[in-house]
DNA sequence: GCTTCTTAACACCAGATTGTGTTATCGAAT
DNA sequence: ATTCGATAACACAATCTGGTGTTAAGAAGC
């Protein structure tokens, strides 16, 4: 049936993921999409496209109706949030490995919403005994039930655009709870300040950056290009901040001039 | 190789699981399994059995030790726990589509950590916008980011047991709330009161009735010929005690008498 | 009514996953 | 040192999962 080049084969998992994220795109763009140009668009059946708009829909993202689906008013945010897994994931577990010569058995450690901190979570089953805080679900599933985790969950509103509880009622709970160390991420880097999005996000990561004896921030390269909305801390805020390998010369300069504690992970140096 | 009748063909997916469950029966029973000894009984080879023992290792069930493994002395938790999942499903089901009778869009709901619970949310995304409170991580999973729910988390300590969060900080953090409906469930009721096999799950429980507008008790008739350890309250504490229909008349009655507010599932008769 | 859109049911395909055994290597105990 | 157990690496098979189209039946609009 496909004549163009690049048709995807039946069962190409990778060509539907691709497809649908056009799809999604192009219905935040234009408010609205017919079933039938979709399938022409693309060149699959109808059926096809009733089916990606039935996923798209059940995530939120849009609303099917008679003919083609409309725009859901928070499909902005829902959008780069699912996306973000997959990028910089050699970077990420770099900063995870990285971040694991700091955790010693017996200690209690935060990990706040962050893919970094998932790739931490990924590697603590396996450094012995830990207390383990986390607002984040995805580290929570990760963690629940592994023998030698005790998993304390940060519990609040659950924010879907974060996979995480965030909000007042989390904030209060971490004030009353305290680690040894706490990992962090952030979303963007400028002038030697981290930034955020979300006033939530802030106050949450805020709360933990006070209930925690040893603040680390695991920084991938990518975060020095972002921008971001709501400044959250100086970096010299916190007691080590690590980046990875892929971090440009002058950056780390620039962040060493200010005083800021830098580890640059997978270099071979010792860590403090 | 292997010669008996039943020889699950390579990539048995039922087969693996079968097996490793005997392992699991095997070594909670026994305290100590062979490596070899199981490769024979099995009829599989070492290397097999020593993967099995690696996935059983990793959820908690047992430890691996030169030349076998040994229980783990939590395992007789564990393991049915998972299991009560498929039991009395069937009641579950019934009792869950009576308790939806009971939902308004736009109400407030707590959910305990029980699988009917489980049941009763499953059915929740289709009722309209909905705020869900629950310590149970199964449920949170379930309504993670569905559309039209407001999806509040309790925190605290996992206990990989209950699947949930229990403890002092979950029981506080209920007390900070309000909700207008509670659905939740017990394992064991004698005498017209109902009981629990841990302190924790009463501590929390207590809490959510107390937080709660109206207070529903779903129970499947394998809880009347149950025991537990802990009293939570009695029956006449609840707005409504919702039974499935296999119920037997004379536990029925006997609640009647006592003055419980009952409904029988599925019976058609008008709920309150 | 008729048309159009939607959904359900079936069959099929391809890649991913999982389970498995064999062999080789490594590590620990005797 | 030698033996036995554990693991890593490979190769293979079966099943599972996810995606697809066709057809037929059902629902909604005109």
């Amino acid at each position: 049936m496909a004549e163009d080049a690049t048709a995807p084969a039946a069962g190409d998992a990778a060509g539907a993921r691709e497809r649908r994220e056009k799809i999604r795109q192009r219905v935040v763009d234009e408010g609205f999409v017919h079933v039938k140009s979709l399938a022409e668009a693309f060149d699959v059946s109808v059926m096809t496209v009733h089916r990606d708009l039935d996923v798209l829909q059940s995530n939120g993202w849009l609303r099917k109706v008679r003919g083609g689906a409309t725009a859901q008013p928070s499909a902005i945010y829902h959008g780069d949030v699912r996306h973000r897994l997959q990028a910089m994931a050699e970077a990420k577990r770099q900063l995870a490995q990285a971040a694991s010569g700091l955790v010693s058995p017996g200690a209690s450690i935060m990990i706040d919403e962050s893919t970094t901190g998932l790739a931490v979570a990924e590697l603590l089953p396996s450094l012995g005994p830990l207390t383990v805080i986390t607002n984040f679900l995805a580290a929570v599933n990760l963690l629940a039930g592994k023998p030698g985790i005790d998993l304390i969950a940060l519990g609040g509103a659950y924010y879907p655009a974060y996979d995480a509880f965030l909000g007042l009622r989390t904030s209060e709970t971490i004030r009353s709870l305290h680690a040894d160390v706490l990992f962090m991420s952030t979303t963007a880097i400028t002038n030697g300040h981290c930034y955020h999005q979300s006033q939530e996000t802030v106050a949450v990561k805020r709360a933990l950056m006070d209930s925690a004896d040893r603040r680390i921030l695991l920084v991938d390269h990518s975060k020095f290009t972002k921008n971001g909305l709501h400044q959250l801390a100086a970096l010299t805020a916190f007691d080590l901040v690590i980046v990875d390998s892929g971090t440009p010369q002058d950056q780390m300069a620039a962040l060493r001039t200010r005083g800021v504690p830098l580890h640059v992970a997978g270099s071979g140096e010792p860590l403090p």
